[in-house]
Order: structure tokens, then C-alpha cells, then sequence
RNA sequence: UGGGAUGUAGCCAAGUCGGUAAGGCACAGGGUUUUGAUCCCUGCAUGCGUAGGUUCGAGUCCUGCCAUCCCAGCCA
């Protein structure tokens, strides 16, 4: 694929490789298995993958994993199934964990003691905080600063032997508490923490930390640019004074771009996993979650997510993205890609009264047209069809050119009916439409040239299933969820109406055979696949996006 | 308030040496259409956060100001 797009992290590289024509490009990307990865994710991987590609370098995926409270094996597991399919490659050969490295980071964690760039410090970590100082004041030394090395080394090989209690001692970079950049105020490296790690088990009851380990994991691996985003500019400093110090004369060049955002979603794996404790929704793969697992069952593709991605860009603004931008990638493929089919989701029986009592029909209708090769499938018809409720009114709507008294439309692929009455329950819901069909219009037209402007789709009642049907739609109401008011939660955002269940959905016989993940453009009404969950022979459709209405907007308008 | 970053249309986003504002989404109008879909045309920034300055010429250079975001975890 061509891939005419380009960046300012392109810009940098093509610099670095001016200067260093041999120098082998090689990105990662660095998840904490702490949750499920969700879209924001995505465009990190693609951006490490993409640039990875594109210089004919190396992609590596690596779990953070420097903290084994917070992390679960669980969750590198799905991580990895999500960050194979968003790239649609296996990473068996290009999966690392942040633990491979533990005893490289100790050993270094020694020579910076050695070298006198890091010392044993016996602060709380409230004492600690109060040393540290604020924005606008200066932090003070630690007490335990002038230790001898000696003694720094003592202690800290103390610490590793599991002589202190968790939290009663920390290694410290000695740095600068009076920087105006906090990062360098003396960081921690090393923190005791007694806690089974699910890598290395109780190896170990010291833990290094993100700004200590990350540099030397990625040095360690041959990372020629560790991108990540914009909330890690202020770390930079210290990632390269890990590296400095450590005597690494060349390595890899930090750089930060901006973090996606769109409209409507969440992109916080703290948030999304509110919504699974909470039960707002079924799950972290539920089809309404903006996590990878949630929109594959959704039935989004990799590949719709990889254009969107490039669609969008790269840049360092803080941006938030229209969801409509999104929907369009899924919309364009799908448009493409799709089976047609006729499904009634809110079905109304119509009977044609002048079409013969047990006549059947069965019409020869392409798959797509997009794609004749693929074939056609066979489309039964007969005196009584369900339309969809909506295409039909009583009292038609200014434009309104569907179904209603005395108005002719076409019934896609079948033939003209012309409704001349209607039934009505006792409380006035219409439950049985009147029409008559011209016989001369089979297959959709009519010989002597006349025009009808409404077309619309229709399943046999003799031969239609009925299918359950999930409709989902945006989890949110308000375009920023996490905006809330006075005394409300992101919960009072969610929209009620975000899956509603259709079980009475009529679907013609050549969906009954849909296999679990296929793909169909509904017609007139949307994209749809077959859960994956599905039952042979009792398909379950989930919608994954509406086709664009117009005429909604404007009835609506 | 100290430090760091960002501000180009409703939303993303290009814009190398200063030479007269790409593209996509959305929206609006028109055409085609057996999906009110798709597709095809057309329109959509005398202006680039703002006020000055330099220059024949500034989104691009200089100065001041404003707004938004990030940092005070022994999280990443």
C-alpha cells in the first residue's frame, strides 16, 4: 500500500537518518498491563508500527510491567490478541516484558550508586513529598543525600535481600531538588514493594521505576525512537539523564505527540473500567466500549481503524476528533465491502391483495454489486411481506415519499405496490397494510416508464426468520462524557439508549446461515455482523454503524 | 504562581529557504440512482489566538499579551 502520508515524527527521522544513513530504525509499544486497550491505544501502535514499516525497521511490543500491584496477566493476554489484530501481524517473535530486564536494572541501579549518581534515602513517602516542594517552590536535599557509597551500597543491596519493609526506604537519583522541572527533583529509581510479580514471581520485593526502567529497556533493546505521548515531555529529561549517566554514548531519541481523543467515547482506561465494575455495560468487549476487544465485537474492522488513524494525523495538539470522522472509515469500507440483504427491523404485514393466494416467487438478486463475482442469492417472495413500520404513514409527512394511501412505491428487486387501505388496532396502531402490485413491474420497473420515487425493502412473511437484532449507538450523550456537572458522575452521561434489543427482527432465509463475524450492509438501514457468540443457525446481529440518513435529519429538522 | 507544551474553518490537519492558506470529516446546494445509501459536481478561512514590529511582501521572522493542556505517585 502506498502511504503518501507524513508527519513531523517522519520529519525527524528522515533527519536522523541524513546524519546517520545506517542507523536501524526500530519503535515499540509499551502498554502497562493494567487494562484493556482501547482506540487512544490504536493510534500509539500504529504510529510505532507504521514508522516501523515504513523505514524498513523493527516493531517490538513490550509490557510495562514495573508494577506488580496493578498488573495481571490477564490483561497481557488480551493486550497482545489486540495489538495483533489492530496490525494484523503475530508478535510472537516481537514480545518483550519490562521484567526481562530486572537484573540489568539492578546491576545499573549499582553502578549509579558506584558513580555517586544515586543514594539511599530513608524518607516517608509523605516526608518525601514535603521535601520535594511545589510548583513554585524549590524542594530541599534529603537528609540521606551525603550518605558514603559504601553505605548507599550496603542499603541498597539490603533493600533487594528484603531487609526493610515495603516503603521504609527508597533509591534516589541525586539530581537537583531545586529544578523547576519536579521530574528532576531527586526521582525515585527503586521502590520496596513486596508483591508476586506475574513474570518473575517473588524473585524480587524491589520494584525500579517507569523513568528509571524505561530508558534502559529501551536502550537495552535497540529502540532508535521511543515515541510516546505529550504527558511524558517533562520526563524526557530524566529518561536522558538515566542514559547519560549510565554511559550510554548514542541512544534512543524520546519524542511525544498528542494522545487521540473523540468525541462522545472515553479514552481512559481508568474510566472504561468504572463502566465494567459498574455493569453499564457487559463487559470490557461489550460492543459500545471504545476498547479494541469492544470494537471488534462490535465489528469494526483493523482496517477501518488503520485508515482512520491515518485520516487523522499526527501532530502535537491537544485535539479531540468529531466521532463522525470515525464512522465514515467504518461506513467507506463497509460501503465497499458488504454483502447487501433485506432485514425488517420493526416489522408491519402487508398484504397484496391481488397477488394469487399461494403463488411463491423466488428472485435471483446479487450479493453485491460492488462485487458481481461473488455471486447471488435467492430472494423468495409471496402475497404477504413485512415492510418496516416506518415506511409506511397514515397521514404522509411533507416529502414524505414512502408507503401511504393511493401512493405507488417500488419494493426493491420485487415489484410496484400501491397501498389503497389499512388496518388500525383499537388504539390506533396501524397492524395491516393494503396494497394491490402490478404485475408488469416485475423485477422493479415498469414497462410503460413510470416513475415511483420511493423504494424500499421487504422480507417474505411465508419465508422470512426472525432474528434478534442489537442496535447499539453512542454510550454517551455528551460530546466530552467526562465534562459533568455539579454533583454528578460520567454515569449521569451515559445514554439510555445506547443498545436497545430488537427480538422480533425479520431477516431473509440466506441470513440464517450467517456465520459468527460476517459482515452485511442491511439495507437502507446499516452495517451489521453476526455476533460472535451466535448459535449456529440462530444468528445474532449487532449494528455496527447506520448508513448516513438524510431524510432523518431532515423529518427531524 | 515555577517549568514544559499547544493555538490555521464546526472537527482533524498540511503549510520545507518569508512570495500571497493542501487534503479529509461535517455541513449546504445540484446531478445520477431499484438503498432518501453510494457515486459525481459545486460551495465552505481577504485570513492563520491576539496586539504591535521588521519587510516590497509575514501563517511563516521579532516583541508583548491572551487561552488551553501537562507536571507537586514510593503510578505509567
Amino acid at each position: 500500500m502506498e502511504n503518501i502520508t507524513t508527519n513531523f515524527l517522519h520529519d525527524i527521522i528522515d533527519k536522523d537518518l541524513e546524519k546517520k544513513p545506517n542507523l536501524a530504525i526500530q519503535t515499540r509499544f509499551p502498554p502497562e498491563p493494567n487494562g484493556y486497550l482501547h482506540i487512544g491505544h490504536a493510534k500509539a501502535i500504529l504510529i510505532n508500527y507504521l514508522i516501523a514499516k515504513k523505514y524498513n525497521g523493527t516493531f517490538n511490543l513490550r509490557m510495562d510491567d514495573t508494577n506488580p500491584t496493578k498488573e495481571d496477566i490477564e490483561y497481557v493476554k488480551s493486550i497482545k490478541k489486540d495489538v495483533e489484530w489492530i496490525i494484523g501481524e503475530s508478535l510472537d517473535d516481537h514480545l518483550y516484558y519490562a521484567s526481562d530486564y530486572f537484573d540489568k536494572c539492578y546491576e545499573y541501579a549499582l553502578k549509579l550508586i558506584r558513580d555517586g549518581h544515586a543514594f539511599v534515602c530513608d524518607l516517608s513517602a509523605d516526608q518525601l513529598r514535603n521535601y520535594r516542594g511545589t510548583l513554585t517552590e524549590v524542594g530541599k536535599d534529603s537528609p540521606y543525600k551525603n550518605r558514603t557509597v559504601d553505605e548507599n551500597m550496603k542499603l541498597f543491596v539490603g533493600m533487594m535481600n528484603g531487609e526493610f519493609l515495603d516503603g521504609s526506604k527508597t533509591l534516589r537519583a541525586k539530581i537537583n531538588m531545586e529544578s523547576p522541572n519536579i521530574v528532576l527533583r531527586d526521582p525515585v529509581l527503586y521502590r520496596i514493594m513486596r508483591a508476586t510479580h506475574h513474570n518473575t514471581g517473588d524473585k524480587w520485593c524491589i520494584y525500579p521505576m517507569y523513568d528509571y526502567a524505561h530508558p534502559i529497556q529501551d536502550a537495552l533493546e535497540g529502540v532508535s525512537h521511543s515515541l510516546c505521548s505529550l504527558e511524558f515531555k517533562n520526563n524526557r529529561p530524566l529518561y536522558e539523564w538515566v542514559l547519560n549517566k549510565l554511559g550510554y554514548g548514542e541512544f534512543p531519541k524520546q519524542r511525544e505527540f498528542a494522545r487521540l481523543n473523540i468525541s462522545y467515547t472515553l479514552t481512559s482506561k481508568r474510566k472504561l473500567l468504572k463502566l465494567v465494575e459498574k455493569k453499564i455495560v457487559d463487559g470490557w468487549d461489550d460492543p459500545r466500549m471504545t476498547t479494541l476487544s469492544g470494537m471488534r465485537r462490535r465489528g469494526y474492522t483493523a482496517s477501518s481503524i488503520l485508515s482512520f488513524i491515518e485520516e487523522i494525523g499526527v501532530a502535537k495538539s491537544h485535539s479531540v476528533v468529531d466521532i463522525a470522522q470515525f464512522e465514515h472509515s467504518i461506513r467507506n469500507e463497509l460501503n465497499f465491502e458488504a454483502n447487501r440483504i433485506m432485514t425488517v427491523l420493526d416489522p408491519l404485514k402487508v398484504v397484496i391483495t391481488n397477488y394469487p393466494d399461494d403463488k411463491e416467487e423466488f428472485f435471483d438478486v446479487l450479493l453485491n454489486p460492488n462485487h458481481p463475482d461473488r455471486g447471488t442469492r435467492i430472494l423468495p417472495f409471496s402475497k404477504e411481506i413485512y415492510i418496516e413500520r416506518s415506511d409506511f404513514m397514515i397521514e404522509p409527512a411533507r416529502k414524505y415519499f414512502r408507503l401511504f394511501p393511493g401512493n405507488e412505491v417500488r419494493l426493491i428487486k420485487a415489484y410496484f405496490i400501491k397501498c389503497h387501505d389499512y388496518k388500525v388496532d383499537s388504539n390506533g396502531k396501524v397492524t395491516e397494510v393494503h396494497c394491490t402490485y402490478d404485475d408488469a413491474s416485475k423485477g422493479g420497473q415498469s414497462p410503460d416508464g413510470r416513475k415511483v420515487k420511493g423504494t424500499i425493502h421487504w422480507v417474505s412473511i411465508k419465508h422470512a426468520h426472525t432474528c434478534q437484532v442489537n442496535l447499539y449507538d453512542r454510550l454517551f450523550t455528551k460530546e466530552n462524557p467526562s465534562a459533568i456537572d455539579e454533583g454528578e458522575t460520567i454515569l449521569d452521561n451515559v445514554n439510555s439508549d445506547s443498545l436497545i434489543i430488537l427480538s422480533n427482527a425479520k431477516v431473509e432465509p440466506y441470513l440464517k446461515e450467517a456465520l459468527p463475524n460476517d459482515r452485511f450492509q442491511f439495507m437502507r438501514n446499516g452495517y451489521f455482523i453476526c455476533d460472535q457468540e451466535s448459535k449456529p443457525g440462530k444468528p445474532v446481529f449487532n449494528r455496527i454503524v447506520a448508513l448516513r440518513d438524510s431524510w432523518a435529519k431532515k423529518s427531524k429538522g
